[in-house]
DNA sequence: AAAAGAGCCAACCGCTCGTAT
DNA sequence: GATACGAGCGGTTGGCTCTTT
């Protein structure tokens, strides 16, 4: 037996409210308060609604002091930023920006702020073969990869023929980029993107000098990269992908554009590829 | 001017979590 | 500890508006 619904679908309005029904929410609310039983409200209000619909309705839309409109750059900063940190928490990113709702800023991210983030801001610093690659051998490269490293049930982000970079600024991941020269590699971490020769161990290879930084904004991110540098050598950081994991992220990519990574297992959010 | 496609956003759905019993 | 239930959350959708052809 199915959990019992919250209310009587047959009797429930739907679709977008009117005026006379904002009213009778808000007069209702402003005389008894928000807190309370939600299931309860509409009938005590007069109203032939859900009460997850009059909750939804009074916090994305009738409650005071509720931000509508252009979101600023100082709000796309704190969005991205929170992002690259926790994924898609809304309400935890909502209750960063006062007057703003988790929905708003879903919205806005799904819409707006995810393709406005995601143009490549930089060029690398060598040429990216530029065919794509196609699907029926993206699986060869995955595989060859994985027989490489000698690590038949994980491997780290994979990103054949793509350019692989984070946004990520407090973790550190690395992945990769492997062209049609076997001996490259391209490593990327929420500081920069690096590549050089691979060594023997898969993960372990020789920084070749060619760092650059992802961001040139001052402080962690310029010293982080500095660092890594004078290590010399960038070790890797396996992200326990099994193999069907890594085919569905890289298809899902389409061969190309971008896709997020699940950052339950890979401890890294926001990122992603670019194809040239 | 009309049709088609893309973009946008309010609202819904179904799930998880926390709490009371 | 098990169960029931409400609150809250994130993903998805439907339909309206805007833009392009």
């Amino acid at each position: 037996m199915g959990r019992a619904p919250c209310c009587d679908k047959a009797n429930v309005k739907k679709g977008p409210w009117s005026p006379e029904e904002d009213e009778k929410l808000k007069d209702f609310i402003n005389n008894y308060g928000p807190a309370g039983n939600w299931i309860a409200l509409p009938q005590k209000a007069g109203l032939k609604r859900c009460g997850k619909s009059c909750r939804l309705r009074w916090l994305n839309y009738l409650r005071p002091n509720i931000k509508h409109g252009q979101f600023s750059d100082d709000e796309d900063r704190i969005i991205c930023s929170l992002y690259g940190t926790i994924g898609s928490r809304w309400s935890i990113i909502a209750s960063q920006l006062p007057g703003r709702t988790d929905n708003d800023i879903k919205n806005y991210w799904n819409t707006k702020l995810k393709k406005k983030i995601l143009q490549p801001r930089f060029q690398p610093p060598f040429s990216f073969p530029l065919q794509l690659q196609t699907q029926s051998s993206l699986s060869h490269l995955y595989t060859s990869f994985l027989d490489q490293s000698s690590a038949a049930d994980s491997i780290s982000f994979l990103a054949p023929h793509n350019y692989c970079s984070s946004s990520n600024q407090n973790e550190d991941f690395h992945g990769y980029y492997n062209p049609m020269k076997d001996n490259m590699l391209v490593s990327g971490s929420c500081s920069q993107i690096s590549y050089g020769v691979k060594s023997e161990e898969i993960g372990n290879f020789q920084d070749r000098n060619n760092s650059f930084a992802l961001e040139d904004q001052p402080g962690s991110i310029v010293d982080h990269h500095k660092q890594k540098q004078r290590n010399g050598v960038l070790e890797n950081t396996q992200l326990q992908y099994d193999l069907e994991e890594v085919k569905q992220l890289i298809t899902s990519g389409g061969g190309g554009g971008l896709f997020f990574a699940d950052e339950s297992k890979a401890g890294v959010m926001g990122m992603h590829y670019f194809s040239y």
